[in-house]
DNA sequence: ATAATATATTCAATAAAATGAATATGAATA
DNA sequence: TATTCATATTCATTTTATTGAATATATTAT
């Protein structure tokens, strides 16, 4: 691969990952894997619009997907991924050293998928 | 400073960094700060082009400037921001660890800022 | 003061990305 | 097989980013 090609994927890739949207994404999926109906719940989306980005982020080969039966469940390729994320959040590092956290962001979703209906049981 | 607000400042950073011009003009500066006339003559491109471009990554913060007398020098604000883009180059690593060198494209260019001028003299 | 050089800015045209609306597909169920 | 549910895709529209052309500004030289 030449150096062309090479910063083009990179170039790709961070052009990805720059949409305040899709880190929202990146971050509730990568702290479990989900399927669209949770994300739809999660962000109050429609559905179109969670699955348009959702595909923009698996062509990039950031997120990966598997189906069980009706369900398709999204999840991160490669959890490198967030430390680009921590890097570029640490550039606005104002002395403290502020680092996301890959956490939920509301476990209270009204999705009725298996994971979400397992997780509101406990 | 909101969750929502730094999510933004970051999906912003990633944003600018996602053009391969971009990416060339930082490697290029990275290896020591540059006029606009030296890009010019690295890159081959109008000037108002290349002067858009930096504008573009000055205004996010990742290069600074310094006028001295008719010539305006940029410069990488932070260095850091190369490990974001070595861990995006990252991510492709099939296997071997590839690494990107901060180098100058080319030297013998025929810009005559002070700068190049000295070079040349080497 | 005028001209020349380095750089920035503005404005218009074009290209690309994001969004919304509608519809299609594929699996599960009745 | 028809229907429903979860998800994907397509198409049109709007928004945003990129580019080119022209011009403006600031500094230095004449």
């Amino acid at each position: 691969m030449n150096k062309d090609s090479k910063i083009k994927d990179i170039s790709n890739i961070l052009k990805v990952l720059g949409s305040p949207f899709r880190i929202e994404l990146l971050y509730e999926i990568g702290s479990g894997e989900a399927c669209v109906c949770h994300l739809v719940a999660v962000f109050k989306k429609r559905q179109a619009f969670i699955s348009q980005h959702l595909m923009v982020l698996r062509d990039a080969g950031i997120l990966k997907t598997r189906r069980e039966q009706k369900y398709i469940y999204y999840s991160v390729t490669d959890m490198e991924i967030f430390s680009i994320l921590e890097k570029a959040a640490g550039l606005f590092g104002d002395g403290k050293k502020i680092v996301f956290q890959i956490q939920k962001l509301s476990s209270n979703s009204k999705c009725s998928c298996p994971k979400c209906e397992k997780e509101k049981g406990r």
